[in-house]
DNA sequence: CATTGTTGCATAACAGCGATATCTATTAAC
DNA sequence: GTTAATAGATATCGCTGTTATGCAACAATG
């Protein structure tokens, strides 16, 4: 009974080394032999580490949430949580468009790749929302939201911007109206179905705007 | 100078070949060698007719957005086009939800399956917008709707209501809301922000609720 | 009707993929 | 130091998309 101890530091290098040949070369590009070449290692490394290549996709998604939560957490609390809830949107939208091909993969992978995610996986996908909701919440008690339910406003935002920014980056949009038209449009908007009124949703998304710099990390 | 031509019915059975296959079997079943099996052939059909993989790939996004089309253009026009707005998104998920793999590979596979769809294909999923932006139009005529360009709120209505069926289609939405909650809750939601009032809108969505054998095909 | 050019399609092969069995060698515990 | 157990290398299997080759079938021509 003594078993022979892995280098700690190959686990999360594989990641970086897969997460690294996925935004430079494309999804193709992620095999087991080039992960292998790129790390100097045999192709068993991926099977001793992630039990196979969905394991190491499942790696890759859970990576990706985590830059998300990152990213959403750098957004601070101000006394407008309207303006809040825009630079969240906004902040969801940078890391989908600073991590496009791990973003594929965190929403579309499962149906695709045929590999499907764990409810574990999904319940740690879910636990994004949590920033949102709180945020929400924040609105609904300032009195700028209707009185509601907070869960279910961030369901609403959530869905909202990810399908605006899933359209983004399939090049859906329509080109008179790029995506930065859209985004602004679909913020006062998604403000203003909440229970804002008008000026004030666009007053707030205006003053969110100044405030990317908070999330441009 | 005298070609032999192939079978004209033979395309469109591979087509409906690879549908069956990728809707019963999964993406991963989408094989030149299954596809040749089933139509009881070689592998070589499918480079003739398409040009390879990615070509049949490529006609299935059109027969998807075809399919979604049809859906669409089975809502009749009343006297409510808030109403009729309403029953276009019901119908948008609810072809998403009877060809969830087809779905996928439409708005997901260009950038996981390494194919990329054409500025041609785009252009042909951007008139699926034609139908919901027509009806955008109504609304902002019959005055339910605030003043604005109609392009931009039928943008607004698909990127949410893409966005809702991606995550429903992935299983992200969290248990207690389900899925139908989440799309009453949006399609209210849309329509106050597109400047419609609360209780009109409200009034408006549940009447399309009643409505939905119109889009049942 | 025969010829001929062109093409559809079958066969076989190739490169690459994920996955696995087998083996070696390293390492931690005793 | 001995020993048990695991990390990782090698070789292999079955699968994939793709392509070169060759044959057979058809349309146009005479």
């Amino acid at each position: 009974m003594s078993p022979r101890r892995s280098d700690p530091a190959t686990k999360p290098a594989l990641v970086d080394i897969a997460a690294r040949l996925l935004a430079e070369n494309g999804p193709q590009a992620l095999s087991t032999r080039r992960i292998a070449a790129e790390a100097d290692s045999s192709t068993m490394t991926v099977y001793t580490h992630f039990g196979g290549m969905s394991g190491l996709v499942r790696e890759m998604v859970r990576e990706g949430f985590s830059r998300l939560q990152e990213r959403l957490t750098s957004v601070r609390e101000t006394a407008d949580p309207v303006a809040d809830m825009a630079l969240l949107g906004r902040a969801y939208r940078f890391n989908a468009l600073a991590n496009p091909h791990l973003y594929a993969v965190m929403f579309g992978g499962s149906s695709l790749a045929g590999f499907s995610l764990s409810e574990e996986d999904r319940q740690h996908g879910r636990y994004t929302l949590g920033n949102v909701a709180e945020c929400a919440e924040r609105c609904l008690v300032s009195g700028r939201f209707r009185p509601g339910d907070a869960i279910l406003v961030a369901h609403q935002m959530w869905t909202a911007i990810h399908g605006l920014v899933t359209l983004e980056l399939g090049g859906y949009l329509i080109p008179p109206y790029d995506a930065n038209a859209c985004v602004e449009a679909q913020l006062v908007g998604l403000m203003v179905s909440a229970g804002d009124d008008w000026p004030s949703a666009t007053e707030s998304v205006a003053r969110s705007l100044e405030r990317v710099d908070e999330i441009e990390m």
